[in-house]
DNA sequence: TTAAAAGTATGACAATTATCACATTTTTAA
DNA sequence: TTAAAAATGTGATAATTGTCATACTTTTAA
């Protein structure tokens, strides 16, 4: 994609919100970049120059333990933005950003995004909204670790990552996590992720095969992901 | 306090950068509450009308697990807004706000706050910091969360609750909380943190008198909780 | 193509944490 | 002031989860 104008992933961002001159601005100023799986976009730590628009494919953002481990905080897909919170913050990334799959994002300078901040009050508003969201979302995702069990937060995954990446044909979740990604995202060992995904496979909650899986009961899931 | 020209308060949020004609109108509007220790201030799922501004006292905000139990996310000192994320993301309130002690706080309507957020960029853009550190810190807490264990977390918010409310003239940290409400920070059951109280005590980590809380050895539990 | 490396799987066991029971202390309210 | 209620503290025990060892499978790269 060449140019902006053209371009539907910002019908799912606040570039929407640009007009016809500021799109044209960013259009001309942008570049663009492709990463492959496991390319990192950003390091925890960094100090951004820009925003990332993902235009295709799609990522995880990760914190370093003290422990040693990565626990991941969140996915981003195409149509998202990247390392806003870092820029209009002004600090550091916090997070680290890892390609899931083959992914392409434009970057937006800095400066650019200021200029639009203080032009622009619908785009301002519009990712700022975003960030209430992703606050709200925050809180949630402590609240879970914190109060539910390993099993509980493993159902609980499964349908969060079922929410974000669809299905594909064959009807298994359409993102393809290593088991330690998986540990990652609930936040236990490695191990016991695998022996709760078997446990799960036993009770025909869902089939996995290879880095696969698919749901078969979705009540089920459910309920194991309330606590009952 | 009466008006909020000569309030102190608004030195430290993003009222600060109000024109002096807003500040006036926000002054004239504002409606003063004073809330009593264990008073809601606004409940998860409300729909709020606008923001407050906490110029006295502090609170927790907390939200309910579907095992029943509270998790308490972050604590409001005087200074801090308000319910800005729900007012500003037009979603419910995703917390429950509760009054620890005898707090005062001002309430600023939406219809003000959307007013300034359209014609002062910088208090839309320094509210949008705030948001963006929130942000920061809510990935910090769910990656402690996730990846400590309960001792661990027991240390760290010890020396975190310092860090927030201070010493009082004993050097006890400056707020009280039950035991119930400390587990409910940390995501443990109250027995398990009133045991690893218990345990810090006898290794002279903390020296306990009701709920009173002294740090003896500060660098004794920053090592616990980086995980040594 | 094949050897090495990485990832997945599972058992055995240890460590952590939750739950229940109950005693003691503190707070609350009549 | 005093009885009731709530909060705190501790033991016993069960359940959950982590760690280590090891086997098997898949992927990677020479």
């Amino acid at each position: 994609m060449a140019n902006c104008q053209q371009c539907i992933t910002r019908q799912f961002n606040a570039l929407q919100k640009l007009s016809k001159s500021q799109l044209k601005t960013i259009s001309d100023t942008k570049t663009q970049t492709v990463f492959e799986k496991g390319d990192v976009v950003f390091e925890e730590g960094a100090n951004l120059n820009g925003i990332y628009c993902v235009s295709a494919g799609s990522c995880k953002l990760s914190k370093l333990s003290s422990n040693g481990k990565d626990q991941i905080v969140r996915f981003v897909r195409e149509g998202e933005l990247l390392g806003y919170r870092s820029v209009i913050g002004e600090e550091p990334a916090g997070l680290t950003v890892t390609a899931l799959e083959e992914m392409q994002a434009c970057f937006i300078s800095k400066e650019e995004v200021f200029e639009m901040l203080k032009t622009n009050p619908n785009f301002s508003l519009d990712i700022f909204k975003t960030a209430c969201h992703d606050l709200q979302m925050a809180n949630t995702a402590l609240t879970n670790m914190a109060q539910k069990s390993v099993r509980e937060r493993l159902a609980n995954t499964l349908l969060f990552l079922k929410k974000i990446f669809g299905l594909d044909v064959d009807d298994n979740i359409n993102v393809q996590l290593s088991r330690e990604e998986i540990a990652n995202v609930i936040g236990t060992a490695t191990e016991s992720a695998i022996r709760l995904l078997s446990e799960f496979k036993k009770e025909e909650l869902i089939v996995l095969k290879g880095k696969k899986i698919k749901i078969l009961d979705y009540k089920g899931l459910e309920r194991i992901g309330l606590g009952f």
